[in-house]
DNA sequence: CCAACATATTGATGTGTATCAATATCAAGG
DNA sequence: CCTTGATATTGATACACATCAATATGTTGG
């Protein structure tokens, strides 16, 4: 019920800032700090580079419990932060619940780190 | 007494894996996500950003406490954790310490993304 | 409709962390 | 030497978070 998609808009004051600000704003840096969170886990990157080095681009939950060895519950919680972030992104079919990278949303985060 | 530069050297296990794990292993996790840890917080973002904006180069913490609207203690708290990482670089010219970019340190962040 | 299975949610618990007040350290000036 | 001023450290507190057990939801097969 509450999904943020902390990485996909951000059109609101990285424009032709009218008195700009020195540096970064307390708004802005909340939004970014947001999606560092999100990478700031083991458990979490692990499970990025675990469906990023799938073939099929996509795993299920099944997937991803036993490699990292934490209870199913767990795992679909840092999957759920992943999502929220707009890292991960997450397609039920059937049963199972396929999750896969979100297009450049990786270089979107390295962008991040060039535009501080 | 307890600096640990996640960035600098991580020589160990980048190299021709012998038997490479199928993805990112339990260490490299913990020491990537350190980097992430430090960059997961609005303020230490926006320290990041006065000190990359400074004509100089270099700021000193009385020119960060204000803009930050944080006490001095918690700054020089932050500025640590920065350190720490191995992202600011800290110099102390008689009384005042100078916080600095280590030059590379973001870009090689970024890399750290699209190794995933 | 019911049993079985995959995933998500909830509640509880221990650990980490951001912050401040108080204090310590340490350099410069008198 | 002592005082002043800048920075760092310590202790305490409130809050966030990672994890698991238990339970709920929802889907497939009989």
């Amino acid at each position: 019920m509450n999904s943020l998609p902390v990485l996909d808009p951000a059109p609101d004051d990285t424009c032709c800032a009218p008195a700009g600000p020195p540096a970064l704003g307390a708004e802005e840096a909340k939004q970014k700090a947001l999606v560092f969170k999100a990478l700031a886990d083991p458990n979490r990157l692990r499970l990025l580079s675990i469906v990023k080095a799938d073939p099929s681009g996509e795993s299920c939950v099944c997937d991803l419990t036993e490699p990292l060895d934490l209870g199913q519950p767990t795992v679909s919680h840092h999957l759920k932060i992943l999502v929220d972030a707009g890292l991960l992104h997450r397609e039920k079919r059937g049963t199972w619940a396929y999750y896969s990278l979100v297009p450049g949303a990786l270089e979107q985060t390295a962008g991040l780190l060039a535009a501080l």
